[in-house]
DNA sequence: TTTCCAGTTGCGAATACGTCGCAACTAAGT
DNA sequence: ACTTAGTTGCGACGTATTCGCAACTGGAAA
């Protein structure tokens, strides 16, 4: 689940660098995120931020986020809303990357493709669209789950999922 | 705003022929649905609803939306978030859309490309992952908006959202 | 260094959106 | 018509997020 790319600054320095106030709470938030495995929300980076300064509350926390989003230094996700309403967040990479999210086991995967900026840069000449953000974000069942499956009855009316051989991306 | 394709069925009569019970509350909220000009959330459908009878109750418009979300007879959008966390819905089109969000405006645009439905074959091919479900929101400026834009100074060290030139899609 | 203040924070209450349990109701099969 | 599993209305509830305001503080200026 850990970022397919590796961000050029630290989302501090990057803060600094643009003449963001650099509070004690923002230093930890970011670094929190930064350093995070996977895709946080904002509760859980409350707690964990909290282990380095108790005192940092959730309003500050979901400020940060909205600053951070402001910034696009951070994406924000749903992740197919898997369990509950709440969105999640990640540090931004150097190249989008879509989310896959599996309805079975829970699990989120990555993925990055050349066609995917195609898509985009298409759309910004067709449309005339200044892309600011992107977020493709997919729900289905992973292959781990597929494999599991002894048939494809949950897959309701659609043929198998299994059905396909593995293949590398083509640009 | 209207969706790019039609559906081949109505939802109601999908809902019929999978053997759902069909209540007169489900009738009214899937037509309404369907008859919509634009996406709707679902404190504006059970607005809509009403108009047709005065009983309906809020749980029941959610509990429907979750489940025509299952049958997949609807998709559920987020819009950028553009104002507050609610979510839109739209009846499922025959094929899936990409929704372009204006942070300025607040128009809300849509698109079909060939090279969208490459990039989901592509991913259920490389990471054997069975798509359930596609959302592609992308957030920035519409043309509309980059058009009234004297300089860029809004667009943020970035490169000039006029630049290109209108093509059309390649896919 | 010390001063200063615009910007930031903690706090608790408020809001927004969605969910739940349960008794009353109804679609649709017999 | 009878029956009943599935659905609804209702109001209370839960969870995620926002807000107003007084106290605090980063960092620029003196
Ligand atoms: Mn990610
Ligand atoms: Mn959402
Ligand atoms: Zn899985
Ligand atoms: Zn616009």
């Amino acid at each position: 689940m850990k970022s397919p790319n590796p961000q050029r600054r630290s989302l501090v320095e990057e803060l600094s660098r643009r003449g963001v106030r650099l509070t004690g709470q923002r230093k930890i938030l970011a670094e929190t995120i930064q350093s995070a495995e996977g895709h946080l929300d904002a509760a859980s980076l409350l707690e964990l931020a909290r282990k380095r300064d108790k005192g940092i509350n959730r309003a500050t926390v979901y400020r940060t986020l909205e600053l951070l989003k402001e910034l696009r230094l951070i994406d924000e996700l749903d992740l197919m809303h898997l369990n509950g309403e709440k969105h999640f967040y990640e540090a931004k990479t150097t190249v989008d990357h879509v989310h896959l999210a599996c309805f079975q086991c829970g699990r989120i995967e990555e993925y990055t493709s050349p066609l995917f900026e195609r898509l985009k840069a298409e759309i910004e000449r067709a449309k005339q669209f200044h892309i600011r953000l992107v977020r493709l974000e997919i729900g289905g069942r992973c292959s781990r789950c597929c494999a599991k499956a002894q048939s494809c009855a949950e897959c309701a009316e659609e043929e198998c999922c299994k059905a396909a051989p593995v293949k590398p991306p083509a640009a």
